[in-house]
DNA sequence: TCTTGACCTTCCAACAATGGGAAGCTTTAC
DNA sequence: GTAAAGCTTCCCATTGTTGGAAGGTCAAGA
């Protein structure tokens, strides 16, 4: 199998296969007399592995990580699970950092009039100008006992 | 007021602030004779106001925009909030693909014993293979009624 | 058999935003 | 006057991915 049906069986384009044999996530593929990359139906297996691993937002390095354990038929399902457990660590800090910056920026838009005049807090926020004055202005609509 | 002094009253490292001056988005800053830059209070003004843009999470593409209307006091603040918006759309859609691979992830792991045994849902479902079983298990032990 | 188009190969560049570091000049402090 | 700290530019690396150029190969049709 050439790299363009390895390609549309895994879902792994040409180009990034060739990107995870050169730094070594996935292993030389074999190559026909003329230097064609020809793929086994195992090599498609490990690409469609990556594929599904890429979705779930693991990275390169962790993939090593993953499919190391994966060939390891010795390999303890604690292992594996930590490798799981800290992505989704890693994840849950990346949606509270976008979280946060979306409920600021939330905060800021509703208190945008949104019309032809040129007054707004979020390019006030911004630049920090009046900065008491922005205060005062969440203070009263947002007024705390 | 050289780059050093800059970078600490702005929060934005030496490094990017060049970088900044190189792509345009901030003016071309002063030089002393001996080429140092040379910063305004109004320089290290723009630059604050790029920090806090950047901590929102604005691209370099959107703070193009978001300084343009800052400094035309002819505005609509409509268009300030059409750009913040728009951010707050992208951070959603981030947002949610984050949190797809988190639930996925998350399931899987639940699914996971975590023990010295090589079985592991997860990379089961990573290389899809013996998917009935996989979701056999799945349905004996969160059983719908 | 020759041609053509669709594939494959490698190598190089670019993206976005940031940090690291080298070589060399300037300023500051002692 | 010297040494340290800070500045300058320039180049490189990162992460994962795409694009393209130059050139070889394969398959189908004339």
């Amino acid at each position: 199998m050439n790299i363009g049906q390895a390609a549309k069986a895994s879902g792994v384009s040409g180009k990034m296969i060739r990107y995870y044999e050169d730094v070594g996530l996935i292993p030389r593929i074999s190559r026909t007399d003329s230097g064609y990359r020809d793929f086994s139906e195992k090599d498609v297996h490990i690409l469609r592995f990556i594929s599904r691993a890429r979705s779930l937002g693991f990275s390169v390095e962790q993939m090593y990580n993953l499919l190391a354990l994966w060939q390891d038929r010795n390999r303890a399902s604690s292992d594996v699970k930590a490798v799981a457990l800290a992505h989704i660590d890693e994840l849950d800090s990346k949606i509270k950092k976008l979280q946060d910056m979306r409920e600021t920026l939330l905060h800021l838009a509703n208190h945008c009039h949104g019309d032809h005049r040129p007054d707004c807090p979020i390019l006030g926020d911004l630049a920090a100008e009046a900065q008491e004055l922005e205060d005062q202005r969440a203070g009263q609509e947002l007024p705390e006992p």
